[in-house]
DNA sequence: CAAGGTCAACATGACCTC
DNA sequence: CGAGGTCATGTTGACCTT
């Protein structure tokens, strides 16, 4: 039984008590809805399908019968017309035309998390060096490197590489539309680091780290340059890959790192300015993750996990803030681009003609 | 180990000694080839799907590979690039181009029976009243039926019908293009019945005869019109539904039921003209379905059993030309159509005005 | 012959009109 | 609001040109 069944809670629920826009999803595909068609709520695109084909004879070609989703839903025909008839839509002329199918909240719910759990996975998908597809054709080669200035050299670039993506992903990730830049960046940089291990879990193999190149980095040369901190890492980014998060899931867990409340001295420090928008979003993506790893796996409490491994993270991250001042005491010997630099609280010296390769 | 594995005796390599045209298949999809492209024997559309896409980059979304074939060759992208690269084709600029891939003669015949048979199978399909499709949409009616002449004119339009469609299938059937329509003609009278009777084999069924447009007939009715023969008739319809022929399978029995040699007074006495095409053409539709057969089943001689099934049905043929006469001494109790009449050699009295409901 | 171009045919879905 | 129309966009594959 899913949390979501509690109908009470519904995030349907809420928009029907006036919080929020009111965002209705297709019940054939679960693409976003443009009203009633045909009696059924549903989409531009199955709206035009049925209108045009709603008289038409398909035969459906698989073994099992389709489910048919925003992503699918041109694979096959039939049992899309197929769907479009049970769910109710109808095209009687005008006379006996039967009443609209009422909206389910529940399942209107459900759908919500699946258009921004789609929504989320495309985006961080394509603004993810370590996406599984782009694993899959990356070419290992061994990095020889003399010495642990080169080694953290290489770290600074990737460091620097993989929060580039994730600030495009930032830019256009669902649900944070109403948070300022600002704030947006303002909450990024206090969990920067954090970031930048879940993300790059995948990267931590048998033999070595891996770059978003396929250079790959041997363990002592990591543990040359990272020590302890290396080693906690290492067994988180074990922990997170044993959870075998799909693609929209990490997105989700990252933002959850990134929403945490953010304390009271921070705020005025930083200059944080939407606190109950941050706390509002932070429950919104909890809730998704939640459905998510439910939907996942119904069996092992998997979204129990997520809050140790919450804590865990922040450890490495505090630590880090401490160990990066060895970057900053020795910035002359490095070249940090100047993202890097603003992100890690580099206020001082740095040259605008650094590039990153 | 299939027949066809027997180089010696390929169909490609009658072509290769100048036997027939060259056909060649696309090793892609299937399709009739138009020549090497890239390297690669294939059709028009694989041709511009690997010029337009040669260097894309698709993911397959199924679980197993696809395999691709004419029908679903557009249905993944992915692993229809993924065959084009397998089969060797290739966008080398004009330098270091491969060699062709070579012709697989045994590759050629397998790809040969498969798009005959599946020609075959989309003709009769589209002129068989009794196609699984069909049978789908029918609504069942028992029928009312009086007297005897009532039954038997109903079975006069249903085969009637039955050989309007039929004959359409000829008219286009592959591999009979070199056949007179005349010759054509003289061996489906001769046996017309045998091709209703294996047509109709999904109409017996345990509560009665299903007539063509979904009414009933009783079995006492039926029997009370073919007596003996309608047992013999009944007996085979169920022999063939336990063969499970596919629609392309039954297609080409019925072919090799027509094809059958035909005596030299027959010859004499109908004017038959082309006798060795008639040979020629029935080997090769009894090689495709030994394969096809094979193919489905490997396990059970099924083609084993096509000689007998042949024979059976010929019995029956014979026994309905006989109890035929009962309709032409009382040929004014029925309303018979002329095709029906010009088939089973009613040579007068019909009149012309006499229409097929 | 085969490489590359062309384009009619078709399906789709965002947007517009009433 | 929603039914229906419109059309830009993209893909396919038969046919043509070189
Ligand atoms: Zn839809
Ligand atoms: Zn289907
Ligand atoms: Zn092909
Ligand atoms: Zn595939």
């Amino acid at each position: 039984m899913l949390p979501l069944n509690n109908v009470t809670n519904t995030v349907e629920s809420s928009k029907q008590l006036g919080i929020g826009k009111v965002v209705r999803y297709c019940v054939i595909c679960g693409d976003k809805s443009s009203g009633f068609h045909y009696g059924v709520l549903s989409c531009e695109a199955c709206k035009g399908f049925f209108r045009r084909g709603h008289n038409s004879e398909f035969k459906c070609k698989y073994m099992t019968p389709c489910v048919i989703t925003m992503e699918n839903r041109n694979d096959c025909k039939a049992c899309r017309l197929k769907k479009c008839r049970e769910v109710g839509m109808n095209k009687q002329p005008q006379s006996l035309q039967p009443a609209k199918v009422p909206i389910d909240p529940i399942q209107q719910d459900k759908l919500e998390f699946e258009w921004i759990s789609q929504q989320i996975r495309r985006l961080y998908s394509s603004n993810y060096d370590y996406s599984s597809d782009r694993m899959r054709l990356m070419t290992i080669k061994d990095l020889q490197l003399e010495n642990n200035t080169k080694t953290l050299q290489h770290f600074i670039n990737e460091i620097n590489s993989d929060i580039t993506s994730f600030v495009l992903f930032l830019k256009s990730v669902p649900l944070l539309d109403d948070m300022t830049p600002e704030d947006k960046s303002i909450l990024m940089k206090r969990h920067a680091f954090s970031i930048y291990v879940v993300r790059s879990a995948p990267a931590y193999t048998e033999n070595g780290f891996l770059c978003m190149n396929g250079g790959r980095i041997a363990w002592q040369k990591f543990y040359d340059v990272y020590g302890e901190l290396g080693i906690k890492m290492n067994a988180f980014a074990t922990e997170i890959r044993e959870m075998n998060f799909t693609e929209s899931e990490i997105g989700v867990f990252v933002m959850l790192i990134m929403l945490q409340p953010i304390p009271v001295e921070d705020v005025v420090q930083t200059g944080f300015q939407n606190v109950s928008l941050l706390t509002e979003t932070h429950t919104r993506f909890s809730k998704i993750l939640n459905y998510q790893l439910t939907t996942r796996d119904p069996e092992n409490r998997l979204f129990d996990k997520i809050q140790g491994l919450i804590e865990e993270v922040n450890t490495i991250n505090n630590l880090h803030k401490q160990s990066i001042k060895l970057i900053e005491t020795n910035i002359t010997s490095f070249s940090v681009p100047p993202l890097f630099a603003d992100v890690f609280g580099f206020l001082d010296a740095v040259l605008d003609d650094q590039t990153v390769e």
